[in-house]
RNA sequence: GGAGGAGUUCCCGAGUGGCCAAAGGGGGCAGACUGUAAAUCUGUUGCGUCUCGCUUCGGUGGUUCGAAUCCACCCUCCUCCA
């Protein structure tokens, strides 16, 4: 359930609940692909962390361990140790990602397990079936994320498809919700707007999907080679025909300047990699900019990653410290990455709530859009 | 004292007449990463006035049109014998 609690031109805030609590929106979702956040991050350290939801992956999960066997351990929140709000993502971006390993036909996709090659079939009803026994608050529609750029035929034909596999999802779903013995009767779904960056393409399939009156609804197949003008003049297009009761998540995006962006355009909920991968990397994020840690120039720097945070990295470790774990491949040096990263997202995000509560978001947007991507 | 073996670019290590500024690792330096096949991947790593020149393969001298590679002597290290 979606409470709008304002909006600002067309930013918005607000409250989603689901049977593991309810999410401030707008909020990111800390990505644990296969029921952890790399680099060691606990579930219960994520609370600590200001992570709201937890986002975990269908296809990954399925291959190993499976999801039948994490039904068993009662369900992927009993499994992970997590007790709050979950999202599972559906296998459809693996369509984009795992592009050499699949075949897709219009029941549904053929991987090649990307662990030993065996084969695995998954269609809307299956990707159901599966997020259904791992118990998440919500599933995401199996949908087809086309690579940008893709021939329009391809892209139009493909958000046909996409859509049909939408109306499947939602028969299955509501299936499986209704069987006595499901793990978390309460799971909605939320559908996933395609079309590349072809207008017409992307405004007929959000219209179509918004006729099934789902629980809430993606914008998919972005920041996937488009530019950062093309993701923006999307999301605007789209968002006009997005329900306005319904919250609006962005997939698989981003920096802190397209999440700003995004927020500005109408986007409530956001998830992606960049601040786990990028911490394990090494790359962190700060209030005045991006920095790489690795640096040579921060060998002898004993201030903290950044003077403005206080998560438990910047309270008592210095950058020459981290610099020096990363460099010798000390697992904690990955750790301390991740920590830094994702506690400045889930900061983040809470600085826009505070700044929407407080007409003020404007002004934000302009000081920090720029400067946060900026590398220092 | 005798016999054998080895010394290569920051490190390890390949190379035994020209295609060698020298394979491959490691380390260093830098870059990439957006619903995670990612603790991964890429580039670079003698100097310069940089499609060419200079210096470099323990040292010195020599053979040769040409030497890290062949010869002589020297230095250092390792193994075995006394």
């Amino acid at each position: 359930m979606f409470k709008v609690i304002k909006i600002e031109r067309h930013a918005r805030r607000g409250e989603f609940t689901c049977p593991h609590g309810t999410v401030q929106t707008p909020v990111f979702m800390n990505v644990g692909t296969q029921g952890a956040i790399k680099g060691g991050i606990t579930a219960p350290e994520l609370k600590e962390l200001g992570c709201q939801i937890e986002l975990s992956n269908t296809y990954h999960l399925h291959v190993r361990p499976g999801d039948e066997l994490i039904r068993r351990q009662g369900g992927l929140h009993k499994f992970m140790c997590w007790d709050g709000p979950m999202l599972t993502d559906s296998g459809g971006f693996q369509i984009f990602s795992l592009a050499e390993l699949r075949k897709i036909k219009e029941e549904g996709v053929s991987f090649n397990s990307h662990i030993d090659g065996h084969k695995i079939f998954m269609g809307p009803e299956e990707s159901m079936r599966i997020q259904s026994n791992l118990g998440s608050d919500i599933a995401m529609a199996f949908d087809e994320c086309v690579k940008i750029p893709s021939p329009y035929e391809y892209c139009d034909k493909s958000c046909d498809r996409t859509y049909r596999w939408l109306v499947r999802c939602k028969a299955e779903l509501s299936r499986l919700n209704s069987l006595p013995d499901t793990v978390n009767p309460g799971q909605v779904l939320f559908g996933i707007n395609q079309g590349a960056v072809y207008p017409e393409l992307r405004v007929r399939h959000m219209k179509q999907i918004a006729e099934l009156e789902l629980e809430g609804y993606a914008i998919g197949g972005l920041a996937v080679g488009e530019s950062h003008q093309e993701m923006y003049d999307t999301i605007e297009l789209v968002e006009e025909h997005m329900p306005k009761d319904k919250p609006r998540y962005l997939m698989g995006v981003g920096t802190p300047s397209n999440i700003i962006e995004g927020v500005s355009r109408g986007v409530d909920f956001f998830d992606c990699v960049m601040p786990s991968r990028d911490g394990r990397h090494g790359h962190l994020f700060t209030w005045d900019g991006i920095i790489n840690i690795n640096n040579q120039k921060y060998a002898e720097d004993d201030g903290p990653v950044d003077p403005h945070c206080d998560c438990p990295v910047c309270r008592s470790f210095s950058r020459a410290y981290i610099r020096h774990l990363l460099k010798a491949g000390e697992i904690l040096g990955l750790r301390f990455g991740v920590i830094h990263n994702l506690y400045f997202y889930n900061k983040l995000m809470d600085r826009i709530r505070f700044e929407l509560d407080n007409d003020t978001f404007a002004d934000f947007r302009k000081e920090y859009s720029e400067k946060l991507g900026r590398r220092i």
